[in-house]
DNA sequence: ACAATTCCTGACCTTTTTAGTCAAGAATGA
DNA sequence: TCATTCTTGACTAAAAAGGTCAGGAATTGT
């Protein structure tokens, strides 16, 4: 489990874009060099996330892109959707073995497993803003969620 | 971000096996049958639980594979880290788009985010039982974690 | 001892995804 | 009008995922 490149380029920029929000844009070539990703692999990014409608693009001189609304209004997982589509993926109906039914096998006893990840990872990734990004102290959140335990009681 | 096809069967054999645990073991075509897992890719999978110490095997007819010890003491996190390596891949030193350093810009903005995330995805895997999968109750557990909300806290 | 059963090892292959490049064109502002 | 900047989509190379195959070694039942 891994987050993609395309992922961690989209929040490099985007937290780029934060930090120019209320300023001028930003050419896709400045932000390019400031966030160390490839040149032309940027402008693929910038697209998908303009696309999804969080930033705005502007041509001409003195163009570039810009956050389309503050950041403590945009969420890593509105990011993540932007440009890998879905931010955890359903594993039903998927991995069947060439059985024609959803072989998620014997009454899909781990099925409930993957949707409380899903849903842990979906919650997370909606949760966090990125304001909260920029702003948060890195202390903080740190000691392990105590309701975790409970799926492991006996 | 999914659930590779490798831990998907992994977990659909380690249940299986939690089932028969205390009787005998379970040749490798039963179990490819039994899981749907494709006939010869079960055998891998099952060499990579063995090798991490999860399952023994026995030759010979009535052979076959079996838990090394109880549905109780195995957690999922044990079962994908015998499949895929690692439950959560480290961001940091990837994607430097060309930088020698490690280019999680600006500080590392956002490496405490991917860090939070790993965190909480490796807490859940190293929570959950084989035992906890096969008893628990799908109601349980369904409320949101509440200190999410405070990353998104202003 | 022998044959059937079952695991063991490692090489091999195909498909999909990831990651990135490239080039021609259209809009914009100075 | 000209330099700047975004737009679009095709293209490619490398890696990972997903799966197959074959020859060999151990074990058990007879």
């Amino acid at each position: 489990m891994r987050i993609t490149s395309s992922i961690e380029y989209a929040t490099r920029l985007m937290t780029t874009l934060s930090r120019a929000h209320g300023q001028a844009p930003l050419p896709a070539e400045r932000l390019a060099e400031t966030d160390n990703v490839p040149g032309d692999y940027v402008s693929q990014i910038l697209v998908k996330l303009r696309r999804a409608g969080l930033v705005t693009s502007h041509r001409g001189s003195s163009g570039g892109y810009a956050l389309s609304r503050p950041p403590a209004e945009i969420t890593l997982g509105q990011v993540v959707r932007a440009v890998d589509g879905d931010v955890f993926e359903d594993v039903c109906g998927k991995y069947d073995g060439g059985a024609k039914d959803c072989r998620h096998q014997s009454g899909c006893t781990i099925s409930p497993a993957w949707q409380k990840l899903g849903a842990l990872v979906t919650g997370y990734f909606e949760s966090v803003t990125l304001a909260a990004i920029l702003e948060q102290d890195p202390a903080r959140c740190a000691a392990p969620p105590a309701w975790l335990e409970k799926f492991s009681e006996r």
